[in-house]
DNA sequence: CAATATAGTCAGTTAGACTGACCATATGTC
DNA sequence: GACATATGGTCAGTCTAACTGACTATATTG
């Protein structure tokens, strides 16, 4: 999947993501008013080092903005841009294409399930694992 | 997951190996006699490199027995050693043991349909891809 | 028997994470 | 209000698990 994501990607022309990034738009998207880096990484569960190196990317291609936080001199705000927000869009449209093509496969019913299974096993077995 | 693998194997004792190795053990666990390099890195879908690697660590820290091969003397005949399959029998049971914990958290029903839904979108999906 | 295919290795590279040490600013405590 | 501690973020370096390309040795095929 990850592959079929990087060829989209770069069949898409959106120059400079990789499917890592990922792991910073995609909380984005659910965060209009923008987050932190830190709370990003959190969220995709990886490190703020390696969350500060994807928004550096994000930010130098264009898909995101940093803004200075104005109450914490700490800390800076990521948001996506215009062009992000377009990456994000058609990313979920692709993503939708997949699931779409499997329902075809094996049935819109086990996808449904599937991606049900995957929500709970995240939510009642990893996430309360460690 | 793959972290509870590794914490699993080190609690266990099996030195020298790691999660990645996985991708050597599984299918030779179902080749008691044996399977090539190549063979094995096209069922893993890793570059027979990659595979060699994974081999020449195995049996470094014998898990694997290395015989060349009597009708072809450029092949190499890989097999487990009665470690190896100590270690196999012991991830197996380790893996049962995972699902059997999924099974209380989110129902037994719900493991085994994950299960065979992996199987067809391994089966359906992926490998009719490319 | 020449051309091509196959098994495997060697050397080098890459992606995507990680840890540890650090600086700057906030926050809570006495 | 000062000090101790917590928090947001960066810099530098490392590591794992893969990859590509170039190669050798042996088999197979036309």
């Amino acid at each position: 999947m990850t592959d079929a994501l990087a060829r989209w990607i770069a069949e898409s022309g959106f120059e400079g993501v990789k499917p890592a990034h990922s792991a910073a738009i995609q909380p984005l998207w659910e965060r209009p008013d923008g987050a932190r880096i830190t709370e990003l990484a959190r969220a995709s569960r990886i490190t703020k080092q390696s969350m500060s190196a994807l928004v550096a990317d994000l930010e130098a291609a264009g898909y995101v903005e940093l803004i200075r936080d104005t109450q914490d001199a700490r800390a800076v705000r990521v948001r996506l841009t215009a062009r992000g927000r377009s990456y994000g869009r058609a990313a979920r449209a692709f993503s939708h294409r997949i699931e779409e093509r499997w329902a075809r496969q094996i049935g819109a019913r086990r996808v449904a399930e599937f991606r049900k299974t995957l929500e709970l096993l995240r939510n009642e077995v990893f996430l309360k694992a460690d």
